[in-house]
DNA sequence: GTCTATAGCCGGATAGAC
DNA sequence: GTCTATCCGGCTATAGAC
C-alpha cells in the first residue's frame, strides 16, 4: 500500500512542525480562552481542561453533543457540576470555544503549511497532505464540528459552513492556478475538484474505523488521494 | 455544467422505474411493518406515518434523532402524544423502522438497477449514478441513517456499518472484475476507490445545501463522479 | 478552587376517557 | 383510533459551605 513520498512530508515530520499536538493543545486553548475561564492558575486549570474536552469528545461521539448530559461529563472527567461550571460558562458555551479554536487557530496553522508554496501542483499536494495529517492528529476535533455544529445556535453554524466554504475555496483557487498556467486540464470544474477534495478529507476522519480495520494509514490514504487528484486533472 | 448520458439514466427515467417514490414509500413503510403498528386502518394509518416520518426527518435535521423530543414531534406532526404510541412503539423503534426499511426496501431496490449489466465499466457506471439518484430522490433517509445511527443501540450501529461495508464491497468487486478483464488499472487499490465512490455518494446527500447554492444538479454530480472515477481507473 | 444540595423545568411512557 | 392527565426520573444551572 505504501508509496514514496519527498521525506520532509511524512507524517512524523508534520507533527514535529506543528506548534501544538494532541496533548498540548490544551495548553494553548486555556491561553486563547482565559478570559472566559474562571479558574485562573494554569497548573490547576489546564489538565482539567484536557480532561472536559476529551470526555466530551467521547460522549459526543458515542451519544451527541446535545444528548450528552453534563451529568455524564461530571462523572466522565471526576469532577463535580459545580466545578465544571468554573471552567465553562455554560453547555453552549462548551462547544463555542471547541468550534471557535477550530476556526482560528487550527485553520492558521495548517495555512503556514503551504502559504510559501508558489508551484500550483506541490502547493496542491501539500495541502491535500496536510489536511489530511491535521484530521488524523485532531480527529475528535474535526469529527466534532462536522457532526455537531448542526445542532447549535444560529451563530456557530455559519461559522461551521464559513470554515469549509474557505476550505473548498482554498482548493478551488488552487486548481484555477494550475489551470491558467496550463498545469491542469482547463476542462475539470475547479469547484467540483475542491468540494470533493474536502469530501475525501472529511472521509478520512469520520471513517476511520474502516481503515483502522484495513489497515491503511493517513500516509497511503493521502497518497491515494493525491493520485487519485493528479489523475483527474492530468491534461 | 451538464454533459450527455444515456436517455435511458436520465433521473427522470431513473424515477419512473422505482417501486416507490418520495411519497408513496410511507405506504411501503406501512406494509413493511404492519404487524408492529397498533393502527390497522390503511386510510388512516399511511398520512399520519407519513406526518410522523417527515418531522421526525426535520426535527432529527435541526437537533438530532437523540435530542429530538417526542413533545416536539407531537407539536409537529399534530399527533398527541398518545397517538405517537399507536404509530410506534417507543422512540427507539420509531429509528428501527427507518433503519430496518433502508437495509432491506431500499437496497434491494437499488440492486435492481445494476444486477443486469454484465459489463464492469455500464455496470460500474450506472451503479453510481443510481446510487447518487437514490441518495437526491431520499435524502433525508441517508442523511438520518449517515448522523443519527451513531448514537443508538448496539444492534442498529452494527447494522448501518453492515450497510456500508456491503456498499463498499460492491463497488470493490466491480472494480476487481474490470481489473480481471483488462478494462481498468491493476496497480489502483480497488478497496480504496470503493470506500472513494462511497464518499462522493455520501458527499452529495450530505452537503446538498452547498451543491443548490452553486447550482450543480444530481445529474451534473453524478457525470462529474463518473468521470473521476474512469479516469483514476484508466490504464 | 472544589464540593454538595437544591431549584425548577422537561423528558419518555402509560392509563383510561371518549 | 385519538385524546388528556399524570407518573417519575433526569436535565441545566446556581447558591453557598469549605
Amino acid at each position: 500500500m505504501s508509496e514514496s513520498w519527498p521525506h520532509n512530508s511524512s507524517i512524523h515530520a508534520f507533527k514535529q512542525k506543528m506548534p501544538f499536538n494532541q496533548s498540548s493543545i490544551y495548553r494553548a486553548l486555556f491561553h486563547a480562552f482565559s478570559s472566559r475561564i474562571q479558574v485562573q492558575r494554569e497548573d490547576a486549570a489546564v489538565p482539567n481542561l484536557e480532561k472536559i474536552l476529551r470526555a466530551t469528545f467521547r460522549l459526543s461521539g458515542r451519544h451527541s453533543f446535545e444528548a450528552m448530559s453534563l451529568r455524564d461529563l461530571s462523572r466522565e472527567t471526576g469532577i463535580s457540576m459545580g466545578g465544571l461550571y468554573n471552567y465553562i460558562g455554560s453547555k453552549d458555551d462548551l462547544a463555542d470555544m471547541i468550534e471557535s479554536f477550530m476556526d482560528v487557530h487550527m485553520a492558521n496553522t495548517g495555512r503556514q503549511f503551504v502559504n510559501q508554496i508558489q508551484d500550483p501542483r506541490s502547493r496542491l499536494e501539500m495541502s491535500i497532505r496536510v489536511y489530511i495529517y491535521m484530521g488524523e492528529m485532531f480527529q475528535p476535533w474535526y469529527q466534532f464540528i462536522f457532526m455537531e455544529t448542526r445542532s447549535m445556535t444560529r451563530r456557530q453554524k455559519e461559522m461551521a459552513k464559513g470554515m469549509e466554504i474557505r476550505d473548498v475555496n482554498m482548493f478551488r483557487e488552487v486548481v484555477e492556478s494550475g489551470q491558467q498556467q496550463g498545469t491542469f486540464d482547463p476542462l475539470i470544474d475547479a469547484g467540483m475538484v475542491g468540494s470533493s477534495i474536502i469530501a475525501m478529507i472529511q472521509n478520512w476522519y469520520l471513517k476511520n474505523w474502516r481503515f483502522a480495520k484495513e489497515g491503511v494509514s493517513a500516509g497511503d490514504y493521502a497518497d491515494f488521494t493525491i493520485r487519485a487528484v493528479t489523475k483527474l486533472l492530468a491534461r
